[in-house]
DNA sequence: ACGCCCTTGCGCACACTGTGCGGAGCGCCG
DNA sequence: CGGCGCTCCGCACAGTGTGCGCAAGGGCGT
């Protein structure tokens, strides 16, 4: 610490460095950057205060005059996460299929590059409300409806999409989360654990005979983005029934 | 503290009503049991090992013998929300749809039962295989295998359902959570947010009219269960289409 | 029958958390 | 030039998960 100084200086100059109203010297922005490299950088429970003021040459306290709380924070932070997928150009109007696809593949993609969002979002929910969150959900209600749903309609097929990229993307952030919390690399830990699983699943048929298939070696990180697009693929045909069923 | 025993007595009596072995006084059902009490009763914030431990009459790290973590012992509850759904009995075979509504809707209730597990899913994640949702796993995918899937195509669409479900009702979970941190009713709650919500969304034309349509009051619950449903439809209606263009 | 060991529960302690409070330095307005 | 207010910070408090070592008994070897 700086405690030498203090004991060889007296107590009027033992911060004269600090650069007191040059510049605010500490921003909302500033916190939720730094907020956000320490959460991608460490993870979720490595996000304290303290740290978080060191990172950024303040004490601990010091951001609390520009953040209400922790979870203020953080949700602020999440709204950056959602603020870094583009908005389409509402010009080139293309086919609704593949507007609502671009929105849910770069959301999965924002969450697989933060994957400590998954054990936030439990937290905050969708519910805060930021102003990032809203425009996409206004492109997305906007693709469906003048695709030719209702407004109704086009916020539950909104939901319902949403629903969907949230639930899976969290389940495998958590996964991401796990892994680099095991230190371990993919691989590894794959083999440490399929006997595991093998074990805990002989009880039942189906999966045992899912995961034997399994067990003779597939690309694991390819066959999760074909079964996230088809998926994603089954709910718009979905919803495109819907609105042939509806034209006639 | 029982400071006073300690000095009024010896320190051989001092805990002599320790009933030692008689019987184990701990088990894991237990402690799971009561975690879960505790969780359902002041969510997940209130969860600490000390206050397990006083609910069970026992120290703060007695609990250390029978569950290795914090974050195992969460493991063990979370498998025990899963437990609480029935499979079905297989001799009274169904349609596959209201096969696969059942456990899509029996899921959703366990959660909206215990909100705390949102704010838990994505640090456990669905990757813990535990007994439960590995029995709830092999039934979703038995009812596809046996309606026609390929097992391939059974995994992905229990996949699909099961982000979904997860998805939406961490989010209804989420906010049950906060409305009940809030400690107002729902109505004064709702009340109390929409202004701020109207302000919120003026920018986006879309969300506005959205929003304007349900200030003119609706039934709130009764269209998230619709919501819910109907988002499942949607999606059973995706796969019932991939299963009949299979069959031509 | 007696003494030893080994399991099991727990008190203590450590490092660490979020954050309320009061004070201190500085810029700005009157 | 004096007072006000806004930022920033050190201190302190209550509370967390959990590693460590001790104590108390039951079960077993002799």
């Amino acid at each position: 610490m700086a405690a030498e100084q203090q004991q060889a200086g007296g107590s009027v100059w033992t911060r004269p460095q600090r650069p007191r109203r040059e510049q605010p010297a500490l921003s909302r922005e500033q916190i939720v950057a730094a907020a956000m490299e320490l959460l991608d950088a460490e993870g979720i429970d490595a996000l304290s205060m303290r740290k978080l003021g060191t990172r950024l040459n303040a004490g601990a306290t010091s951001m609390y005059s520009h953040v209400a709380n922790k979870d203020e924070l953080i949700e602020l932070v999440v709204d950056e996460v959602y603020g870094e997928i583009a908005t389409q150009d509402p010009a080139e109007a293309s086919d609704w299929r593949t507007e609502v696809t671009t929105v849910a593949q770069s959301l999965r993609q924002a969450f697989l590059r933060h994957p400590w969002i998954a054990s936030v979002l439990g937290q905050v929910g969708m519910s805060s409300l930021g102003p990032n969150l809203l425009r996409l959900s206004e492109q997305m209600i906007g693709a469906l409806e003048t695709a030719g749903f209702s407004l109704a309609e086009a916020e539950r097929g909104m939901n319902t999409v949403s629903s969907y990229v949230v639930g899976l993307a969290s389940t495998e952030a958590a996964w991401l989360t796990v892994l680099a919390r095991s230190g371990q690399s993919q691989q590894e830990w794959v083999d440490a654990f399929w006997p595991a699983a093998l074990q805990a699943v002989q009880a039942f048929p189906r999966l045992s005979r899912l995961y034997a298939a399994q067990s003779e070696g597939f690309d694991v990180d390819s066959n999760r983005v074909d079964s996230f697009s088809d998926g994603l693929e089954c709910i718009l045909d979905g919803l495109e029934a819907r609105l042939r069923r509806a034209a006639e």
